[in-house]
DNA sequence: ATTAATTTTTAGGCTAATCTAAAAAATATT
DNA sequence: AATATTTTTTAGATTAGCCTAAAAATTAAT
Protein backbone atom coordinates (compact mmCIF):
# COMPACT_ATOMS: atom_id res chain seq x y z
CA UNK A 1 0.00 0.00 0.00
CA UNK A 2 1.66 3.21 -0.74
CA UNK A 3 2.03 6.28 1.33
CA UNK A 4 -0.96 8.07 -0.50
CA UNK A 5 -3.38 4.89 -0.07
CA UNK A 6 -2.67 4.92 3.67
CA UNK A 7 -2.83 8.77 4.04
CA UNK A 8 -6.36 8.02 1.91
CA UNK A 9 -7.68 6.51 4.63
CA UNK A 10 -7.59 9.07 6.87
CA UNK A 11 -9.72 10.94 4.55
CA UNK A 12 -13.51 11.63 5.92
CA UNK A 13 -15.66 13.69 4.49
CA UNK A 14 -18.85 15.26 5.81
CA UNK A 15 -20.79 12.45 4.63
CA UNK A 16 -19.11 9.94 6.69
CA UNK A 17 -18.32 12.14 9.67
CA UNK A 18 -22.25 12.39 10.04
CA UNK A 19 -22.90 8.48 9.54
CA UNK A 20 -20.38 8.12 12.49
CA UNK A 21 -21.68 10.39 14.55
CA UNK A 22 -25.18 9.00 14.04
CA UNK A 23 -23.76 5.74 15.15
CA UNK A 24 -22.03 6.97 18.23
CA UNK A 25 -25.40 8.43 19.02
CA UNK A 26 -27.58 5.25 18.74
CA UNK A 27 -24.88 3.31 20.65
CA UNK A 28 -25.15 5.52 23.19
CA UNK A 29 -28.57 4.93 24.23
CA UNK A 30 -28.73 1.26 23.93
CA UNK A 31 -25.23 -0.32 24.25
CA UNK A 32 -26.23 -2.90 21.49
CA UNK A 33 -25.33 -3.31 17.70
CA UNK A 34 -26.76 -0.35 15.89
CA UNK A 35 -30.00 -1.33 13.59
CA UNK A 36 -29.59 -0.03 9.46
CA UNK A 37 -33.44 1.77 9.90
CA UNK A 38 -32.62 3.44 13.31
CA UNK A 39 -29.69 4.90 11.69
CA UNK A 40 -31.70 5.57 8.53
CA UNK A 41 -34.34 7.54 10.34
CA UNK A 42 -31.69 9.68 12.11
CA UNK A 43 -29.95 11.11 9.03
CA UNK A 44 -33.45 10.75 7.39
CA UNK A 45 -32.58 8.75 4.51
CA UNK A 46 -33.02 4.81 3.35
CA UNK A 47 -31.91 1.39 4.83
CA UNK A 48 -30.32 0.59 1.60
CA UNK A 49 -28.64 4.25 1.29
CA UNK A 50 -27.58 2.87 4.95
CA UNK A 51 -26.28 -0.66 3.77
CA UNK A 52 -23.84 0.92 1.34
CA UNK A 53 -22.72 3.40 3.27
CA UNK A 54 -21.98 0.63 6.09
CA UNK A 55 -19.82 -1.40 3.64
CA UNK A 56 -17.68 1.68 2.68
CA UNK A 57 -17.28 2.58 6.66
CA UNK A 58 -16.58 -1.26 7.26
CA UNK A 59 -13.95 -0.87 4.71
CA UNK A 60 -12.30 2.01 5.56
CA UNK A 61 -12.07 0.08 9.05
CA UNK A 62 -14.37 2.70 10.86
CA UNK A 63 -17.41 0.15 12.05
CA UNK A 64 -17.41 -3.69 12.10
CA UNK A 65 -20.22 -4.71 10.35
CA UNK A 66 -21.77 -7.96 10.01
CA UNK A 67 -25.16 -8.20 7.37
CA UNK A 68 -27.82 -8.78 9.40
CA UNK A 69 -26.89 -7.97 12.32
CA UNK A 70 -26.24 -4.35 12.71
CA UNK A 71 -22.78 -2.87 13.24
CA UNK A 72 -20.65 -1.32 15.64
CA UNK A 73 -17.64 1.32 15.86
CA UNK A 74 -14.02 0.61 15.88
CA UNK A 75 -11.61 2.65 17.99
CA UNK A 76 -10.65 4.48 14.97
CA UNK A 77 -14.55 5.41 14.00
CA UNK A 78 -15.48 5.93 17.46
CA UNK A 79 -12.33 8.60 17.62
CA UNK A 80 -13.85 10.29 14.62
CA UNK A 81 -17.19 10.82 15.47
CA UNK A 82 -16.04 11.76 19.01
CA UNK A 83 -13.72 14.53 17.30
CA UNK A 84 -16.89 15.71 15.25
CA UNK A 85 -18.78 15.87 18.29
CA UNK A 86 -16.01 17.90 19.95
CA UNK A 87 -16.02 20.47 17.34
CA UNK A 88 -19.85 20.79 17.35
CA UNK A 89 -19.92 21.75 21.13
CA UNK A 90 -16.99 23.93 20.86
CA UNK A 91 -18.75 25.81 18.25
CA UNK A 92 -21.80 26.12 20.02
CA UNK A 93 -20.39 27.50 22.67
CA UNK A 94 -18.49 30.17 20.81
CA UNK A 95 -21.89 30.95 18.77
CA UNK A 96 -23.67 31.30 22.49
CA UNK A 97 -20.79 32.64 24.24
CA UNK A 98 -19.30 34.83 22.02
CA UNK A 99 -21.77 35.34 19.01
CA UNK A 100 -24.76 35.59 22.17
CA UNK A 101 -26.82 33.61 19.92
CA UNK A 102 -29.63 31.60 21.97
CA UNK A 103 -28.71 28.72 23.12
CA UNK A 104 -31.93 27.38 20.66
CA UNK A 105 -30.23 28.76 17.04
CA UNK A 106 -27.31 27.40 17.16
CA UNK A 107 -27.61 23.71 16.48
CA UNK A 108 -28.28 24.10 13.06
CA UNK A 109 -25.00 26.21 12.58
CA UNK A 110 -23.04 23.80 14.19
CA UNK A 111 -23.95 21.45 11.95
CA UNK A 112 -22.30 22.79 9.38
CA UNK A 113 -19.31 23.94 11.07
CA UNK A 114 -17.88 20.38 12.96
CA UNK A 115 -17.10 19.60 9.34
CA UNK A 116 -14.49 22.28 8.85
CA UNK A 117 -11.36 20.01 8.95
CA UNK A 118 -8.68 21.54 10.79
CA UNK A 119 -7.09 20.07 14.31
CA UNK A 120 -5.39 23.19 14.71
CA UNK A 121 -8.18 25.80 14.38
CA UNK A 122 -10.25 23.54 17.17
CA UNK A 123 -7.30 23.35 19.49
CA UNK A 124 -7.15 26.80 19.31
CA UNK A 125 -11.09 27.21 19.36
CA UNK A 126 -11.18 25.44 22.61
CA UNK A 127 -8.49 27.22 24.23
CA UNK A 128 -9.79 30.82 22.79
CA UNK A 129 -13.16 29.79 24.73
CA UNK A 130 -11.15 28.76 27.87
CA UNK A 131 -11.20 24.78 27.27
CA UNK A 132 -15.07 24.87 28.53
CA UNK A 133 -16.06 21.25 29.81
CA UNK A 134 -19.91 21.17 28.62
CA UNK A 135 -21.94 22.84 25.70
CA UNK A 136 -24.87 25.36 26.24
CA UNK A 137 -27.30 22.05 26.07
CA UNK A 138 -24.85 20.87 29.39
CA UNK A 139 -23.58 18.29 26.94
CA UNK A 140 -19.71 17.19 27.52
CA UNK A 141 -16.89 18.58 25.03
CA UNK A 142 -14.63 15.65 24.74
CA UNK A 143 -10.99 16.90 24.70
CA UNK A 144 -8.60 16.65 21.64
CA UNK A 145 -7.85 13.12 21.85
CA UNK A 146 -11.57 12.16 21.61
CA UNK A 147 -12.18 11.36 25.04
CA UNK A 148 -15.10 12.35 27.50
CA UNK A 149 -13.25 13.17 30.47
CA UNK A 150 -16.08 14.48 32.91
CA UNK A 151 -18.55 11.68 32.66
CA UNK A 152 -20.61 13.19 35.43
CA UNK A 153 -24.59 12.65 35.29
CA UNK A 154 -26.53 16.05 33.90
CA UNK A 155 -30.22 15.97 36.22
CA UNK A 156 -32.53 18.34 36.10
CA UNK A 157 -32.54 20.49 39.20
CA UNK A 158 -35.91 19.49 40.26
CA UNK A 159 -34.40 16.16 40.97
CA UNK A 160 -31.59 17.37 43.50
CA UNK A 161 -31.99 17.40 47.20
CA UNK A 162 -32.23 19.86 49.68
CA UNK A 163 -28.47 21.22 50.18
CA UNK A 164 -27.73 20.15 46.65
CA UNK A 165 -24.95 22.64 44.96
CA UNK A 166 -24.85 22.11 41.43
CA UNK A 167 -23.63 24.32 38.16
CA UNK A 168 -25.76 25.33 35.37
CA UNK A 169 -25.24 23.97 32.03
CA UNK A 170 -28.37 23.78 30.06
CA UNK A 171 -32.05 24.10 29.49
CA UNK A 172 -34.40 21.63 28.57
CA UNK A 173 -37.04 24.46 26.99
CA UNK A 174 -35.15 27.22 24.40
CA UNK A 175 -38.24 29.02 24.07
CA UNK A 176 -36.91 32.74 24.10
CA UNK A 177 -39.26 33.60 26.86
CA UNK A 178 -37.97 31.02 29.16
CA UNK A 179 -34.76 32.11 28.32
CA UNK A 180 -35.89 35.94 28.61
CA UNK A 181 -37.23 34.68 32.41
CA UNK A 182 -33.56 33.09 33.16
CA UNK A 183 -32.05 36.64 32.12
CA UNK A 184 -33.93 38.00 34.64
CA UNK A 185 -33.69 35.70 37.43
CA UNK A 186 -29.70 36.25 37.02
CA UNK A 187 -29.55 32.60 36.01
CA UNK A 188 -26.61 32.28 33.71
CA UNK A 189 -24.61 29.15 31.59
CA UNK A 190 -21.73 28.34 34.94
CA UNK A 191 -23.74 30.46 37.35
CA UNK A 192 -23.71 27.77 41.12
CA UNK A 193 -26.98 27.18 42.81
CA UNK A 194 -27.58 25.45 45.82
CA UNK A 195 -31.06 24.27 46.92
CA UNK A 196 -32.14 25.96 50.05
CA UNK A 197 -35.32 24.07 50.20
CA UNK A 198 -38.13 22.55 48.93
CA UNK A 199 -42.12 23.76 49.37
CA UNK A 200 -44.13 20.54 49.69
CA UNK A 201 -47.46 22.04 48.51
CA UNK A 202 -46.68 23.02 44.69
CA UNK A 203 -43.02 21.62 44.43
CA UNK A 204 -41.41 24.79 44.04
CA UNK A 205 -38.25 25.86 45.77
CA UNK A 206 -35.98 28.42 47.64
CA UNK A 207 -32.57 28.46 45.96
CA UNK A 208 -29.39 30.28 46.27
CA UNK A 209 -27.73 32.24 43.55
CA UNK A 210 -24.58 34.63 44.04
CA UNK A 211 -25.62 34.72 47.09
CA UNK A 212 -29.11 35.69 46.91
CA UNK A 213 -32.01 33.77 47.58
CA UNK A 214 -35.07 33.53 45.68
CA UNK A 215 -37.96 31.33 45.21
CA UNK A 216 -38.62 29.43 41.52
CA UNK A 217 -41.41 27.31 40.39
CA UNK A 218 -41.32 23.46 39.85
CA UNK A 219 -41.87 24.05 35.84
CA UNK A 220 -38.49 26.01 35.50
CA UNK A 221 -36.73 23.77 37.93
CA UNK A 222 -37.42 21.17 35.62
CA UNK A 223 -36.59 22.64 32.63
CA UNK A 224 -32.87 23.39 34.28
CA UNK A 225 -30.34 21.13 33.36
CA UNK A 226 -27.30 20.95 36.00
CA UNK A 227 -24.29 19.09 37.18
CA UNK A 228 -23.94 18.40 40.50
CA UNK A 229 -20.90 19.22 42.32
CA UNK B 1 -43.39 28.46 -11.26
CA UNK B 2 -43.62 27.42 -7.79
CA UNK B 3 -42.64 29.33 -4.67
CA UNK B 4 -40.35 25.71 -3.81
CA UNK B 5 -38.73 26.11 -7.22
CA UNK B 6 -37.97 30.20 -7.17
CA UNK B 7 -36.62 29.12 -3.60
CA UNK B 8 -34.20 26.76 -4.90
CA UNK B 9 -33.28 29.02 -7.15
CA UNK B 10 -31.70 30.58 -4.05
CA UNK B 11 -29.56 27.93 -2.88
CA UNK B 12 -26.21 27.65 -3.93
CA UNK B 13 -23.82 25.15 -2.74
CA UNK B 14 -20.06 24.93 -2.47
CA UNK B 15 -19.27 24.10 -5.65
CA UNK B 16 -21.28 27.01 -7.70
CA UNK B 17 -19.67 29.67 -4.79
CA UNK B 18 -16.16 28.36 -5.74
CA UNK B 19 -16.89 28.98 -9.30
CA UNK B 20 -18.67 32.24 -8.60
CA UNK B 21 -15.72 33.45 -6.80
CA UNK B 22 -13.27 32.72 -9.87
CA UNK B 23 -15.16 34.33 -12.46
CA UNK B 24 -15.20 37.42 -9.94
CA UNK B 25 -11.75 36.81 -9.30
CA UNK B 26 -11.06 36.83 -13.04
CA UNK B 27 -13.45 39.88 -13.88
CA UNK B 28 -11.40 41.74 -11.69
CA UNK B 29 -8.00 41.46 -13.68
CA UNK B 30 -9.03 41.88 -16.74
CA UNK B 31 -12.67 43.43 -17.04
CA UNK B 32 -13.17 41.67 -20.03
CA UNK B 33 -15.47 38.26 -20.70
CA UNK B 34 -13.97 35.17 -18.73
CA UNK B 35 -12.43 32.63 -20.73
CA UNK B 36 -13.69 28.40 -20.01
CA UNK B 37 -9.87 27.88 -19.82
CA UNK B 38 -8.83 30.18 -17.21
CA UNK B 39 -11.47 29.57 -15.05
CA UNK B 40 -10.55 25.60 -15.21
CA UNK B 41 -7.10 26.54 -14.49
CA UNK B 42 -8.21 28.85 -11.03
CA UNK B 43 -10.30 25.62 -10.06
CA UNK B 44 -7.85 22.78 -10.75
CA UNK B 45 -10.23 21.12 -13.04
CA UNK B 46 -10.80 20.93 -16.78
CA UNK B 47 -12.70 23.14 -19.72
CA UNK B 48 -15.19 20.22 -20.05
CA UNK B 49 -15.82 20.76 -16.56
CA UNK B 50 -16.37 24.64 -16.65
CA UNK B 51 -18.68 24.62 -19.97
CA UNK B 52 -21.04 22.22 -18.33
CA UNK B 53 -21.35 24.52 -14.93
CA UNK B 54 -21.65 27.79 -16.97
CA UNK B 55 -24.54 26.57 -18.48
CA UNK B 56 -26.21 25.25 -15.13
CA UNK B 57 -25.24 28.56 -13.50
CA UNK B 58 -26.89 30.24 -16.92
CA UNK B 59 -29.95 28.55 -16.29
CA UNK B 60 -29.80 29.79 -12.55
CA UNK B 61 -29.01 33.41 -13.96
CA UNK B 62 -25.88 33.74 -12.04
CA UNK B 63 -23.99 34.49 -14.94
CA UNK B 64 -24.48 35.49 -18.50
CA UNK B 65 -22.97 32.86 -20.76
CA UNK B 66 -22.62 32.95 -24.72
CA UNK B 67 -21.05 29.61 -26.17
CA UNK B 68 -17.12 30.34 -27.45
CA UNK B 69 -17.81 33.86 -26.42
CA UNK B 70 -17.16 33.87 -22.51
CA UNK B 71 -18.76 34.96 -19.42
CA UNK B 72 -19.71 37.44 -17.00
CA UNK B 73 -21.37 37.30 -13.63
CA UNK B 74 -24.92 39.02 -13.53
CA UNK B 75 -25.43 41.02 -10.70
CA UNK B 76 -27.16 38.03 -8.64
CA UNK B 77 -24.16 35.94 -9.61
CA UNK B 78 -21.64 38.97 -8.84
CA UNK B 79 -23.54 39.69 -5.16
CA UNK B 80 -23.42 35.57 -4.37
CA UNK B 81 -19.51 35.86 -5.43
CA UNK B 82 -19.28 38.97 -2.54
CA UNK B 83 -21.03 37.78 -0.37
CA UNK B 84 -18.98 34.85 -0.23
CA UNK B 85 -15.69 36.17 -0.21
CA UNK B 86 -16.90 38.95 2.43
CA UNK B 87 -17.59 35.12 4.58
CA UNK B 88 -13.93 34.01 3.90
CA UNK B 89 -12.36 37.75 4.80
CA UNK B 90 -14.42 37.90 7.86
CA UNK B 91 -13.15 34.33 8.37
CA UNK B 92 -9.54 35.51 8.19
CA UNK B 93 -9.89 38.45 10.54
CA UNK B 94 -10.98 36.06 13.49
CA UNK B 95 -8.42 33.33 12.54
CA UNK B 96 -5.55 36.22 12.97
CA UNK B 97 -7.10 38.75 15.57
CA UNK B 98 -8.67 36.04 17.87
CA UNK B 99 -6.76 32.61 17.87
CA UNK B 100 -3.72 34.54 16.90
CA UNK B 101 -2.82 32.39 13.27
CA UNK B 102 -0.76 33.96 11.47
CA UNK B 103 -1.70 35.90 8.39
CA UNK B 104 -0.19 33.01 5.80
CA UNK B 105 -1.81 30.10 7.53
CA UNK B 106 -5.55 31.30 7.58
CA UNK B 107 -6.15 30.74 3.62
CA UNK B 108 -6.98 27.28 3.81
CA UNK B 109 -9.34 27.23 6.82
CA UNK B 110 -11.44 30.25 5.57
CA UNK B 111 -12.07 28.61 2.19
CA UNK B 112 -13.46 25.64 4.39
CA UNK B 113 -15.38 28.48 6.65
CA UNK B 114 -16.84 31.06 3.63
CA UNK B 115 -19.37 28.01 2.72
CA UNK B 116 -21.14 27.82 6.08
CA UNK B 117 -24.56 29.33 5.31
CA UNK B 118 -26.05 31.79 7.74
CA UNK B 119 -26.75 35.62 7.29
CA UNK B 120 -27.39 35.84 11.08
CA UNK B 121 -23.42 34.11 11.96
CA UNK B 122 -21.54 36.31 9.47
CA UNK B 123 -22.82 39.63 10.43
CA UNK B 124 -22.84 38.66 14.41
CA UNK B 125 -19.44 37.84 13.58
CA UNK B 126 -19.17 40.65 11.21
CA UNK B 127 -19.88 43.06 14.22
CA UNK B 128 -17.72 40.77 16.98
CA UNK B 129 -14.81 41.42 14.82
CA UNK B 130 -15.96 45.10 15.20
CA UNK B 131 -17.09 45.39 11.58
CA UNK B 132 -13.35 45.00 10.17
CA UNK B 133 -12.76 47.29 6.45
CA UNK B 134 -9.73 45.00 5.73
CA UNK B 135 -8.72 41.57 6.19
CA UNK B 136 -5.34 40.30 7.04
CA UNK B 137 -4.12 40.91 3.40
CA UNK B 138 -5.16 44.13 3.15
CA UNK B 139 -8.47 43.22 0.59
CA UNK B 140 -11.36 45.16 1.43
CA UNK B 141 -14.50 43.28 3.43
CA UNK B 142 -17.62 44.07 1.42
CA UNK B 143 -20.58 44.82 3.57
CA UNK B 144 -24.12 42.77 4.10
CA UNK B 145 -24.92 43.79 0.60
CA UNK B 146 -22.30 42.75 -0.67
CA UNK B 147 -20.84 45.96 -1.66
CA UNK B 148 -17.06 47.05 -1.14
CA UNK B 149 -17.41 50.47 0.27
CA UNK B 150 -13.63 51.29 0.74
CA UNK B 151 -12.11 50.99 -3.05
CA UNK B 152 -9.36 53.23 -1.60
CA UNK B 153 -5.97 51.08 -3.71
CA UNK B 154 -3.73 49.96 -1.40
CA UNK B 155 0.09 49.48 -2.36
CA UNK B 156 3.01 49.21 -0.27
CA UNK B 157 5.04 51.19 2.35
CA UNK B 158 7.81 51.87 -0.16
CA UNK B 159 5.65 53.83 -2.81
CA UNK B 160 4.84 56.69 -0.61
CA UNK B 161 5.68 60.23 0.32
CA UNK B 162 7.82 61.88 2.82
CA UNK B 163 4.43 62.70 5.12
CA UNK B 164 2.18 60.29 4.46
CA UNK B 165 0.15 58.71 6.50
CA UNK B 166 -1.15 55.21 6.32
CA UNK B 167 -2.61 51.95 8.22
CA UNK B 168 -0.95 48.79 7.52
CA UNK B 169 -3.62 46.40 6.52
CA UNK B 170 -1.33 43.51 5.04
CA UNK B 171 1.86 41.90 4.06
CA UNK B 172 3.28 40.17 1.02
CA UNK B 173 6.05 38.39 2.53
CA UNK B 174 3.99 36.03 5.55
CA UNK B 175 6.59 33.85 6.73
CA UNK B 176 7.22 33.21 10.34
CA UNK B 177 10.48 35.13 10.57
CA UNK B 178 9.03 38.52 8.60
CA UNK B 179 6.42 38.10 11.11
CA UNK B 180 8.24 38.07 14.11
CA UNK B 181 10.24 40.84 12.75
CA UNK B 182 7.30 43.18 12.31
CA UNK B 183 6.07 41.84 15.95
CA UNK B 184 9.11 42.91 17.35
CA UNK B 185 9.04 46.38 15.85
CA UNK B 186 5.51 46.91 17.04
CA UNK B 187 3.97 47.21 13.56
CA UNK B 188 0.86 45.37 14.22
CA UNK B 189 -2.41 45.22 11.20
CA UNK B 190 -3.99 48.94 12.07
CA UNK B 191 -1.10 50.48 13.13
CA UNK B 192 -0.83 54.08 11.79
CA UNK B 193 2.25 54.62 10.13
CA UNK B 194 3.57 58.20 9.01
CA UNK B 195 6.31 58.20 6.73
CA UNK B 196 9.09 61.08 8.29
CA UNK B 197 11.60 60.56 5.65
CA UNK B 198 13.75 58.69 3.09
CA UNK B 199 16.70 58.06 2.72
CA UNK B 200 18.49 58.11 -0.73
CA UNK B 201 21.53 56.07 -0.33
CA UNK B 202 20.07 52.96 0.82
CA UNK B 203 15.93 53.88 -0.11
CA UNK B 204 15.58 52.79 3.98
CA UNK B 205 13.05 55.47 5.58
CA UNK B 206 12.49 56.58 9.50
CA UNK B 207 8.83 55.91 10.24
CA UNK B 208 6.47 57.25 12.91
CA UNK B 209 4.26 54.59 14.68
CA UNK B 210 2.77 55.42 18.64
CA UNK B 211 4.61 58.35 18.57
CA UNK B 212 8.33 57.06 17.98
CA UNK B 213 10.35 57.07 15.07
CA UNK B 214 12.16 54.01 13.98
CA UNK B 215 14.20 53.04 10.70
CA UNK B 216 13.36 50.18 8.50
CA UNK B 217 15.21 48.87 5.16
CA UNK B 218 13.23 49.34 1.62
CA UNK B 219 13.13 45.22 2.17
CA UNK B 220 10.99 45.50 5.04
CA UNK B 221 8.67 48.90 3.49
CA UNK B 222 8.26 46.54 0.21
CA UNK B 223 6.64 44.08 2.06
CA UNK B 224 4.08 46.22 4.15
CA UNK B 225 0.71 46.77 2.56
CA UNK B 226 -0.63 50.29 3.48
CA UNK B 227 -4.02 52.02 2.78
CA UNK B 228 -3.07 55.57 2.60
CA UNK B 229 -5.10 57.93 4.81
C1' DA C 1 -42.88 -25.39 13.74
C1' DT C 2 -45.01 -23.06 10.16
C1' DT C 3 -46.63 -18.93 8.62
C1' DA C 4 -46.80 -13.88 8.82
C1' DA C 5 -44.58 -9.57 9.46
C1' DT C 6 -40.61 -6.90 9.63
C1' DT C 7 -36.00 -5.74 8.60
C1' DT C 8 -32.16 -5.79 5.69
C1' DT C 9 -29.88 -6.43 1.52
C1' DT C 10 -29.44 -6.57 -3.51
C1' DA C 11 -30.36 -4.97 -8.11
C1' DG C 12 -30.90 -1.43 -11.12
C1' DG C 13 -31.50 3.72 -11.79
C1' DC C 14 -30.74 8.75 -11.08
C1' DT C 15 -28.08 13.21 -10.44
C1' DA C 16 -24.05 16.23 -9.75
C1' DA C 17 -19.54 16.91 -10.77
C1' DT C 18 -15.86 15.25 -12.70
C1' DC C 19 -12.88 13.08 -16.57
C1' DT C 20 -10.86 11.78 -21.56
C1' DA C 21 -11.15 11.93 -26.36
C1' DA C 22 -13.11 13.67 -30.42
C1' DA C 23 -15.54 17.34 -32.93
C1' DA C 24 -16.45 22.17 -33.77
C1' DA C 25 -15.45 26.97 -33.62
C1' DA C 26 -12.41 30.80 -33.16
C1' DT C 27 -7.87 32.76 -33.64
C1' DA C 28 -3.22 33.00 -35.56
C1' DT C 29 0.09 32.25 -39.29
C1' DT C 30 1.82 32.04 -43.56
C1' DA D 1 -7.47 33.34 -48.25
C1' DA D 2 -6.19 28.99 -46.89
C1' DT D 3 -4.13 26.38 -43.44
C1' DA D 4 -2.46 25.49 -38.80
C1' DT D 5 -3.05 26.13 -33.93
C1' DT D 6 -5.55 26.89 -29.95
C1' DT D 7 -9.73 27.06 -27.42
C1' DT D 8 -14.15 25.48 -26.48
C1' DT D 9 -17.82 22.34 -26.72
C1' DT D 10 -19.94 17.78 -27.18
C1' DA D 11 -20.17 12.84 -26.42
C1' DG D 12 -19.67 9.18 -23.56
C1' DA D 13 -17.78 7.27 -18.96
C1' DT D 14 -17.01 7.31 -13.97
C1' DT D 15 -17.87 8.00 -8.91
C1' DA D 16 -20.43 9.13 -4.60
C1' DG D 17 -24.58 9.22 -2.54
C1' DC D 18 -29.05 8.64 -2.96
C1' DC D 19 -33.56 6.37 -4.55
C1' DT D 20 -37.43 2.46 -5.49
C1' DA D 21 -38.76 -2.14 -5.90
C1' DA D 22 -37.89 -6.87 -5.32
C1' DA D 23 -35.49 -10.61 -2.96
C1' DA D 24 -33.50 -12.64 1.16
C1' DA D 25 -32.94 -13.10 6.01
C1' DT D 26 -34.49 -12.43 10.56
C1' DT D 27 -37.96 -12.02 14.11
C1' DA D 28 -42.73 -12.44 15.80
C1' DA D 29 -47.13 -14.75 16.01
C1' DT D 30 -50.15 -18.24 15.71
Amino acid sequence: MSKFDRNMRHFINHTEENYLKAIYALTEQSEKGVSTNSIAKILNTKASSVTEMMKKLSDKELVSYKKYYGVELTNKGRTIALTTIRKHRLWEVFLVDQLNFNWDEVHEIAEQLEHIQSEELTNRLDDFLGNPKFDPHGDPIPNSKGKIEDHRKKTTLSELNDGAVSTLVGVSDSSSLFLQHLEKRNLKLGTTIEIVNHFEFDRSLTILVNGVEQNISQRVADNLIVQPK
